[in-house]
DNA sequence: CAAAGTTAGTTAACCGTTTAACCGGAGGCA
DNA sequence: TGCCTCCGGTTAAACGGTTAACTAACTTTG
């Protein structure tokens, strides 16, 4: 390999000494006009690139972030493969981080230590958490101090940082209200996860708001509770529902989940939207092509992503760690699994 | 931050030199049994962790991949939206590289210059490129010394280094001879791009294949060329091929033109796999969850990803740069778009 | 006009590892 | 005994940057 041209070669170059050089590339105030140009020209004819490893060693910065996924198992695969959710916000964060000169490094960590070491190894800037992770691990992670982001996430101690998520109780009230709209009045939610907390916690609050302005009852069998927010699952609820001849309609949280639902309704002779309106929770791109396509509700994951990078980045910059709270908006739209009742 | 423990207060605490310490980390045979011992616990107390920049400094190993995207304008975002593909390929890669203790940058990168930098600034210690680069840019990789790993690259310079991907030939082969045994002969190829390079040159090659052994002449009218593996590209086709009374199945390069295709036939009242079959490639999980659900060749994209980083971080650790190709297999998946021609 | 400040640099220590070169003592051998 | 080798370490110079401390020349200022 052609030897490395160092910042004391452009320093010969442009007959400084080192320091100078460092200074101009820092934009430190301490060099005079004529002997900057003489360096940019020396930086410029040797082609020269700093070093990102020797920067972060002696300054502490490595202009990298962390993305920390939750794991399945051991892999990240039936996450990335089920819901094209995380591939997207992987797509917002890699934007950013380019446009930024930043670049990203990503693992799925389950144990606390290696958390707090992967980020002292690589002397990550920053830390992006996807959902959750225990109360202790956060207790680790706060040793650190550097600036973490959360995205999606309810927990308290999340108030720390800055997080960031989507208007979920709007969503909720949005889906419900358009079938309500419909002339629907026996619906049901399916949520993700459990009903009572986090992002499903927000989406049934929002349920139960439309609900109520339209003088509908909340009752008991309005909701089924799904442990994940798969095809397969969903397939089995559809089943459970296809039994049931009062329900006529469904908001569930998840588009996976509502695509499973549908297969299952039309195996058992229900016709969506003709016999049964559904409205599913994300926008992901299947949900566009399936048939019938499907009523949803989007959210921007790109721009999740995306922001969440760039708060994280201003964050190392400007040396202020934020407990800023972002809430993106939500949008309903109409496709064909929704249908006005008969 | 409480102090970082460096390898200077391992050794004070072992009452031993920096320099024992590293031998020991790095297994260099000149520590006693009993010292070694002391070191290791020593270590183990203090819960010490190597730091990466510092060593990626000195050996000029960082224990880091690149991957290469393809950038489409200039975000990521529409590959991974569309097409699941790639995020698959990243959790293998991703798995790989946790369990070696690697970590892996991604970027999107158009500009030649920027990808050598990028190797240069971060020391990255190998690069897996999805796809193909222009051969100026390969040219300039070359000097780099590390070693590239291709996937899916049918250039002619990707020769000088590790090639994986999947057996296209057979896949055509596979796809289009399902096709026969149901009873079809008037069968369509569609490929994602060029049918005459590339992976869609193979599959053409065991399209003919099939064709040939079944004693069915090759005409024209047999492909239809598409430029894009998109669901808007695939619904274009199927209008054309609504017009078409003699095909009577296709087989396409993607599952998400084939799932295009579906979708327009149906709105042109011809029904899958009724009236008419369909074979699509990859393997998505969408395929498994439309409806009809696809028929279609998989291949496993996950293993490939783990075995472009393995193939890496072996090249790496021995430095061997190895000019391997190694051809994944394929399978047949039947499911609901085909049936026996009546 | 002398003391104090400012400007535009340089010098050298430091960030946390690695590793070539060195070194003292023990054992082998003539 | 003298010389050589091997063993089990240590010392110190890298790796490529940053930055606190210093300096020499010039400008203010009381």
């Amino acid at each position: 390999m052609n030897q490395k041209i160092t910042i004391r070669d452009v320093a010969k170059h442009a007959s400084v000494s080192p320091a100078t050089v460092s200074y101009v590339l820092n934009g430190v105030n301490k060099v005079s006009d004529e002997t900057k140009e003489r360096v940019l020209l020396a930086i410029d004819e040797l082609n020269y690139q700093p070093d990102f490893t020797a920067i972060s060693l002696s300054k502490r910065k490595s202009k990298m972030l962390g993305v920390i996924l939750p794991l399945v198992g051991d892999t990240l695969a039936p996450l990335f493969k089920e819901n094209p959710y995380y591939s997207e916000l992987l797509s917002g964060i890699e934007y950013e981080c380019r446009t930024n000169g930043y670049d990203f490094v990503i693992s799925g960590i389950s144990k606390a230590d290696e958390c707090k070491n992967w980020v002292m190894k690589r002397n990550l800037d920053s830390l992006l958490v996807l959902g959750t992770f225990p109360e202790h691990v956060f207790e680790e992670m706060k040793t650190l101090s550097i600036p973490l982001v959360f995205i999606d996430s309810f927990e308290d101690y999340a108030k720390y940082y800055s997080n960031i998520r989507i208007d979920d109780e709007l969503g909720g009230y949005l889906g419900t209200k358009h079938l309500i709209d419909l002339g629907h009045r026996n619906i049901c939610f399916i949520p993700n996860g459990r009903i009572d907390i986090a992002v499903d916690g927000q989406r049934f609050l929002g349920f139960k708001r439309a609900l109520a302005e339209a003088d509908i009852a909340f009752r008991d069998g309005m909701t089924i509770e799904g442990n994940y927010n798969t095809f397969e699952n969903g397939y089995k609820i559809g089943k459970e529902i296809a039994g049931n001849k009062e329900i006529t309609a469904i908001f569930t949280s998840s588009d996976i989940t509502a695509l499973g639902i549908i297969k299952s309704l039309n195996d058992h002779g229900i016709k969506v939207p003709d016999d049964f309106s559904i409205v599913g929770f994300d926008d992901l791109m299947i949900s566009k092509y399936s048939s019938p396509s499907l009523t949803t509700i989007r959210q921007d994951v790109f721009k999740k992503g995306a922001l969440s990078a760039e708060l994280a980045i201003k964050a190392i910059e400007t040396n202020k760690v934020e407990a800023k709270e972002i809430m993106l908006p939500v949008e309903l739209v109409i496709r064909s699994s929704t249908k006005e009742m008969e």
